[in-house]
DNA sequence: CATCAGGGCCCTG
DNA sequence: CAGGGCCCTGAT
């Protein structure tokens, strides 16, 4: 399936150091476990490789683990074809501050919580967790599409063919992994060219986020409104519905307390993790709903530290059986 | 083999 | 505001 490509090879590298907030979990931040793997990152403990667009550049990043949880601090490895400039890193390193939530204070969420039946043993497990996703808003537009409707395996066969046939492979530190491809990227291809990459309908709606947001949707703006308005603003793009925009609001936004949607596949989960039952049973999701009413502010980031950890149990070598069923990937 | 549901969303009535 | 249809794929 994988096209035959020359990689691009980026032989500039420079290295700056980053100093996250304390505390602060190098892999349970970098390293997702329930986030589909694809070819644009790989990960292993205390580094991970991901590729970046940024300002029309196709980049390498190479995060390194330097620190400790109490004394934190990440060597990030910046490749790319050319030398770029002084202004170009620090903005680079702003967003990669953003996307992985490195200045997040969490004092008061593990204050609130630490004690708490439920949600203790988490906080103690993955204490210094961010949130965070290192898309942007475009590109998670395009996974979140990609997501719809869709078991995993198909997602990533749809997002991976996505790459192959419009990113930019390329190769860094003696690795090759696929870049995503700029917002407007899709201009000269059509509809039709897309399905044959087996997208289905999703096709019209990858075309058609490309076009709008291309024709005036501004990130940066975008999150400097309060949240009705982004909701307002994401809901008006083809495509995108109540269950797209929930995983927005809290992957590239940041609001962590805001939750008004589950998905069934969730809803199964959530439904063993919280109330003990057969997934197969689920509880509603309105009951679910109002379960974590009881984490306030923070309902949104404290259902990701026991989702979380329950990934990360499994990808410890822990069997659960439930668990296993639900996932059919 | 055929049929169906799936990590939604749009559109119609 | 409920429900049919949509692409494709693996499960049954």
């Amino acid at each position: 399936m994988a096209k035959r490509v020359k990689a691009k090879k980026l032989t500039h590298k420079t290295t700056v150091r980053i100093k996250p907030t304390v505390p602060f979990a190098f892999d349970y931040t970098l390293h997702k476990p329930d986030h589909f793997t694809s070819g644009d990152n790989r990960w292993e403990p205390g580094v991970r490789w991901q590729t970046w667009a940024w300002k029309g550049k196709a980049l390498g990043l190479k995060f390194q683990n330097k620190g400790t949880i109490a004394n934190p601090l990440i060597a990030l490895s910046i490749f790319s074809v050319k030398a770029l400039s002084k202004s170009f890193f620090d903005s680079l390193v702003k967003e990669v501050e953003y996307r992985y939530n490195l200045n997040l204070d969490l004092k008061d969420f593990y204050k609130k919580f630490s004690k708490d039946k439920v949600l203790g043993p988490a906080i103690k497990k993955l204490r210094g967790m961010r949130p965070g996703h290192p898309s942007s808003l475009y590109e998670y537009l395009i996974i979140g599409i990609v997501l719809q409707n869709a078991s995993v395996r198909r997602s990533i066969q749809m997002f991976q063919t996505l790459l192959e046939h419009y990113g930019t492979l390329l190769e860094f530190n003696g690795r090759k992994l696929w870049c995503f491809w700029e917002p407007g990227g899709l201009k000269n291809v059509d509809e039709q060219a897309l399905r044959a990459l087996k997208v289905g309908y999703r096709a019209k709606s990858i075309k058609k986020i490309d076009e709008q947001f291309t024709n005036g949707l501004d990130e940066e703006k975008l999150r400097k409104q309060d949240r009705a308005i982004q909701m307002q603003e994401l809901l008006k793009l083809y495509g995108v519905g109540p269950a797209t925009v929930w995983y927005l609001l809290f992957d590239v936004f940041h609001h962590w307390d805001f939750f008004n949607h589950v998905s069934p596949w969730e809803q199964k989960i959530y439904s063993k993790l919280f109330f003990g039952r057969d997934p197969e049973k689920p509880v509603s999701v309105k009951k679910l709903l109002k379960h974590f009413e009881r984490y306030g502010e923070y309902k949104q980031l404290a259902v990701h530290y026991i989702w979380e950890d329950l990934w990360w149990r499994r990808k410890k070598g822990e069997y659960i059986p439930w668990l296993e069923k639900e996932i059919r990937t």
